[in-house]
DNA sequence: ATTGAAATTGATAAGCTGTCTCAAAATTAT
DNA sequence: ATAATTTTGAGACAGCTTATCAATTTCAAT
């Protein structure tokens, strides 16, 4: 294997590039890190990378995956009292099953959901910008 | 006006009597304070009941709103970084719609949606327990 | 390759929301 | 009234995230 997330690498770079910003060796380092993940915390980076890098600090964590909502990369979704990170960069719109015996998370898309919520919004007069729907329940394991 | 919150305050007295608490100055006066909200925080009843009682401190408003979610008359809803307390005293279950620009929030329930959200765990071997939906966008006034 | 302006980093302070602690006060059963 | 138990209020504390700022790094222009 040669270079992995090239993709990604360069859609930051774009973005970098069009707002002044620096390539950083820690941008490089998180964001290659960040892209092995589907959904992760902040504090779950830090500990991951303090391995690679002991002296990385938590602060440049938080302002690194901010950059990459900024980017496009991830989007931060609000679970509980934490921010969960969300790898999007190969991945459009989607909602969330979350199981609340092994925190398991399933992603899901339901364009008939969707279309009723912007039929509700209409109805009300509301043009929506944004949703957020998460199922919490057990998953078929932790049911038994 | 005879007395008014007659009937919630026989289902807090129901809660009380079946856990050994007890009935205070203060839990009467911040559930007549919270029966004529829809949804506020903590910290708005706070400054709304400083002037009936200027003693009255934020960590009773926290302790006795949580109260009232184990009784059954509110349900805590986390928007944002802040804690909404639903008063639910006399709804069922519904979702919301919540303009970005002034904050108003509408209350809708679509029992096709919550249809499909049962499918969507089935299909995925969930069964839920609860769920979240929102809706963000600008209500009619706020887009003009 | 050097330079130097501008951005970034790491350590830590601070902010924000909410809970915990504990002595004093209030409630309720006796 | 008495006494056991619960509640209150003030402030400390906790969890998560952002702000501050001196030192370091990046990068475009020499
Ligand atoms: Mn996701
Ligand atoms: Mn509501
Ligand atoms: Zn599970
Ligand atoms: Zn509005």
């Amino acid at each position: 294997m040669t270079n992995k997330h090239v993709k990604e690498m360069e859609a930051l770079k774009e973005h970098l590039g069009k707002h002044q910003l620096k390539l950083t060796r820690q941008r490089e380092l998180i964001l290659n890190a960040f892209l092995r993940q589907e959904h992760i915390t902040a504090e779950a980076m830090y500990h991951q990378l303090a391995k690679a890098d002991p002296h990385l600090g938590l602060a440049t964590i938080y302002r690194t995956l901010n950059l990459f909502c900024d980017a496009g990369l991830a989007q931060a979704r609000h679970f509980g009292s934490q921010t969960k990170y969300d790898n999007v960069s190969h991945k459009g719109h989607h909602d969330h099953l979350i199981c609340t015996g092994c925190e398991k998370i399933v992603e899901f898309e339901n364009e008939e959901i969707e279309r009723l919520q912007e039929e509700v919004a209409t109805r009300n007069g509301f043009t929506i910008k944004t949703h957020r729907l998460e199922l919490y329940g057990l998953c078929s394991r932790c049911r038994h």
